[in-house]
DNA sequence: GCCAACGTTGGC
DNA sequence: GCCAACGTTGGC
């Protein structure tokens, strides 16, 4: 039996707990949380939707921001041309929006130096960042909007009879902003698009 | 706006 | 290195 299982920040995971993050799992998909209604944190609007990236010079954007150390080794781990969903998150309907695709690997975010901006890491220097981004770009609007309550009844249909949404990272690490998602959740989630109800 | 879940911080 | 207190996320 080994000691307490650790996650790359050195924090320990509840070993009860199932945690996508202490997986050796190689993930080639990803989900992307982000805003699409106006808040203001320090006075600047957080807002970002699908829609706000579409308008994007290049229709891409650097995913900055992100202050979470899981959150940021998942990007640390994301390579050119691999695809992610857009989730709409703190929102009326929740849920998946699009796709976008990691057009450049991670860098260095230049967000956590500058004090005015809403994610500032005092902690953080020149010399040792610690806050890494990607950048991605819109690839394509889903056929249809698919909201987080249909994924979460569908995850406890499968989480009963074993298919593929059971382990879910939506669910299963439901406060990670970035988080990883398997081929096999990918492509069924993408089947959806045509599923009338 | 509430609050459960859970990540982070800091005293010891 | 433990863990209580605190802060944040994000669904509802």
């Amino acid at each position: 039996m080994p000691p307490n299982k650790r996650k790359a920040n050195g924090a320990k995971v509840p070993s009860s707990v199932p945690n996508v993050a202490s997986s050796k799992e190689e993930f080639s998909f990803w989900l992307l949380k982000s805003e699409p209604e106006s808040r203001l944190e320090n006075g600047v609007d957080l807002k970002f939707g699908l829609e706000d990236l579409k308008k994007e010079p290049n229709q891409t954007a650097c995913w900055d921001g992100v202050r979470n150390y899981q959150a940021r080794n998942f990007m640390r781990s994301m390579r050119l041309g691999q695809k992610g969903f857009f989730y709409h998150s703190n929102c009326k309907v929740p849920g998946i929006a699009g796709l976008v695709k990691i057009v450049k690997e991670s860098y260095v975010d230049h967000t956590q130096f500058d004090k005015k901006d809403p994610h500032y890491d005092p902690k953080s220097s020149q010399d040792n960042p610690k806050w890494d981004m990607v950048d991605v770009q819109f690839q394509r609007e889903l056929k249809r909007f698919i909201p987080l309550h249909e994924l979460k009844q569908l995850h406890l249909d499968h989480k009963k009879n074993s298919g593929p949404l059971a382990k879910l990272a939506l669910f299963t690490s439901a406060r990670l902003s970035v988080q990883p998602v398997r081929q096999e959740e990918f492509d069924y989630i993408v089947s959806l698009e045509d599923v009338t109800s």
